[in-house]
DNA sequence: ACCTTAGATCAATTAGGGTTGATGGATTTT
DNA sequence: AAAATCCATCAACCCTAATTGATCTAAGGT
């Protein structure tokens, strides 16, 4: 769950962008790709209109309850959402910072992609 | 290539984010999706500085023609590449509309979602 | 006409992620 | 303290996506 052992966790995945503000494009990926899969990104969406616990989630989107915990583990490790234990509950909820910082990064992108090639070979 | 049996193509991806601005989940779930791969991203990177022809792309990046070729393909089929044949060489150049779509979307989406939860259950 | 080069495509394989069902730890309820 | 509920985790399976090497077409060069 969220509290003691929560560290367990095998694999190190590294919460990513949890760091202030200029992403790096590996970090940036994580993000892309977190937000990739449509059960994940319905997920975000719904929690982009406020913080939920688990279970509610479970039966607004109707999944399976492993399921839906798998994408949210994902999604927390890239550091697109916070979650909080209150009984026997957890609540999760977006983390807007990680959109701002992946929008940031996009507008980077686009700079002086006009120039045009010079006639290669 | 990019010219007479370019339809061939056996399946119909549907360009994506050719259509002017707002984009909808899924229009925006395949421009993520697009985006979320290593070489991929590279590949937007790289032409982010401007437009180049496929061999020098290929040398930049060191890849397997196949390979850099499997991955235009995908990208162009989302929407963020274009491409231009001059001779027998084919110059792909970054679509910026389809990355300021994609921050538009994103945008929208941490409207409301300060909302805390209300006890659950 | 023939040869070469740029690049797309295809078939076969491999690798990565997502799904499913079962299990186990926490916290509450009775 | 026993039973029930919320949720995370694990192992086995499945499916989609990426890699590889070969082949094909288009365009130029000789």
């Amino acid at each position: 769950m969220t509290g003691s052992h929560a560290v367990t966790g095998i694999r190190r995945t590294a919460a990513v962008a949890q760091a202030p503000n200029p992403l790096d494009a590996d970090q940036a990926r994580a993000l892309l790709k977190a937000l990739s899969e449509p059960i994940r990104l319905q997920v975000i969406e719904v929690l982009g209109a406020g913080e939920l616990c688990v279970c509610e989630l479970t039966e607004h989107l109707g999944l399976a309850q492993s399921k839906l915990s798998f994408h949210l583990r994902v999604l927390k490790e890239a550091g697109l959402l916070a979650d909080r234990q209150s009984g026997r509950w957890v609540y999760y909820r977006l983390r807007p910072e990680a959109i701002e910082q992946l929008r940031g990064w996009l507008a980077g992108l686009a700079a002086h992609c006009a120039t045009p090639a010079e006639p290669c070979c």
